[in-house]
DNA sequence: CGTCTTTGACCTGCGC
DNA sequence: GCGCAGGTCAAAGACG
């Protein structure tokens, strides 16, 4: 165990020196494509100001006006279950409104309809596991049991127990085809303080359902938006992120059975590794509160659209010499509950990530809560604008 | 004795 | 209106 500790942690280490200097690659990448951004955003505004609304420039209103719809029904949402977020964090939203044009006024069964998206979005965990129930961080209590319907296995329900009222749910169930595999589903926000370690699925959570909400884009531009999405949509493993709306509430699924390796290293420099728990997150704050709102507009705008998925082939972004040893170990790693549910939380960081590092230092980020121990940051993205424009990557619709 | 789990009853939404 | 399925409630029991 001792030797095997001890190679294991090499690996760590090379994966960790892999992660930085991915990293700084890709931060110099980042830095041209934001100054070749800013270039083309002035050409736009100059085309808008002759008379001429570009595509691309919509959509940009659109998510911003998808972030601040959100969040508004993010608060109202919970203050009707009597876990009202501070007037500060609304405050800080609406800090952005000033350069929104008229184009992003709401209608309010719009926004009452994010409500209830809000309230019903989930977020799907699928990991191995012989364990009843993964270990997340947070304190549950088990509040019923049915036998679903095409299952044999019983479906759990817990609830959250870490302060009283919070409105967060978990769903635990096995697979009906692969009973090895558990099936967690989580839905709502925490209104308490997290540890670290319950952060993480935290941040998971709140960032997807944040995906889900965001549907207030014109109709005019959904065209545009997928489009947008497949140019700009951050890598991550086709096994790994699905969303769907064609379910009974939206959901996105985080499949970590694979026995392809789900930690494998995007290929392009400009792609984003999974951090690890202890790697560099600076600058990421912006990007994680952003993606998920490109991602669920692109959700939203197909709404007859089910296992829309991210792919790429990650294989093939370290020396042949080190995919061996870390397919290895990443296989061990994501048999353990812990380890999944962990990831689960790294994927909404990657997610972030992909757009990370572009200076901006005023949003509030869904996983910095972790510095403050306050979860006031899952409500706060004012500066999506412009963010969703500063990366491209592969992306692939089925 | 307090907390948690179990489990049948109840509520709600949906399709027919 | 009825039946079904998913989700929740709450009394009873188990456990430390």
């Amino acid at each position: 165990m001792n030797s095997e500790n001890s190679h294991l942690r090499d690996m760590l280490n090379q994966m960790g020196n892999n992660f930085n200097s991915l990293q700084m690659h890709m931060q110099t990448l980042m830095q041209q494509q934001q100054q070749t951004d800013q270039n083309r955003a002035s050409e736009e505004e100059q085309r808008t100001s002759n008379g001429l609304m570009e595509p691309r420039q919509f959509m940009d209103l659109g998510l911003a006006a998808a972030a601040k719809t959100g969040e508004a029904s993010l608060s109202s949402s919970e203050g009707r279950n009597g876990l009202d977020h501070s007037s500060a964090t609304d405050k800080d939203i609406g800090g952005g409104e000033d350069e929104q044009g008229p184009e992003n006024k709401i209608p309010k069964s719009v926004d009452q309809a994010t409500e209830a998206t809000m309230r019903k979005a989930r977020v799907s965990v699928r990991a191995r596991s012989e364990a009843p129930m993964i270990t997340d961080g947070c304190q549950w209590r088990k509040y019923g049991q049915k036998m679903a319907k095409g299952n044999p296995s019983p479906r759990a329900y817990y609830r959250c127990t870490m302060a009283a009222g919070c409105p967060v749910r978990k769903q635990v169930q096995r697979c009906a085809e692969d009973k090895t595999i558990l099936i967690t589903t989580y839905e709502g926000n925490h209104n308490h303080p997290l540890p670290p370690a319950a952060m993480a699925m935290v941040s998971t959570t709140s960032s997807a359902a944040k995906m889900l909400l965001s549907d207030s884009m014109p109709s005019v531009d959904n065209l545009m938006n997928s489009n947008f999405l497949a140019q700009t949509m951050l890598p991550c493993s086709s096994n790994m992120a699905t969303i769907s709306a064609s379910a009974p509430f939206p959901t996105v699924t985080l499949d970590l059975t694979q026995s392809s390796n789900p930690l494998q290293f995007p290929r392009q420099p400009n792609q984003f590794p999974i951090p690890f728990p202890d790697a560099p997150t600076v600058g990421n704050s912006s990007a994680v509160a952003l993606l998920p709102q490109i991602f669920g507009q692109a959700l939203c705008n197909q709404s007859k659209f089910s296992g829309l998925q991210m792919s790429h082939d990650m294989d093939q972004g370290l020396p042949p010499m080190h995919q061996g040893q870390l397919s290895d170990t990443v296989n061990a790693l994501a048999k353990d509950p812990n380890f999944t549910a962990a990831l689960a939380a790294a994927i909404s960081s990657l997610i972030g990530g992909s757009y990370s590092n572009n200076g901006d230092n005023n949003t509030n980020d869904v996983v910095d809560t972790t510095s403050n121990n306050d979860e006031s940051g899952t409500t706060s993205n004012n500066n999506s604008n412009d963010n969703h424009k500063r990366s491209s990557s592969r992306f692939q619709v089925n």
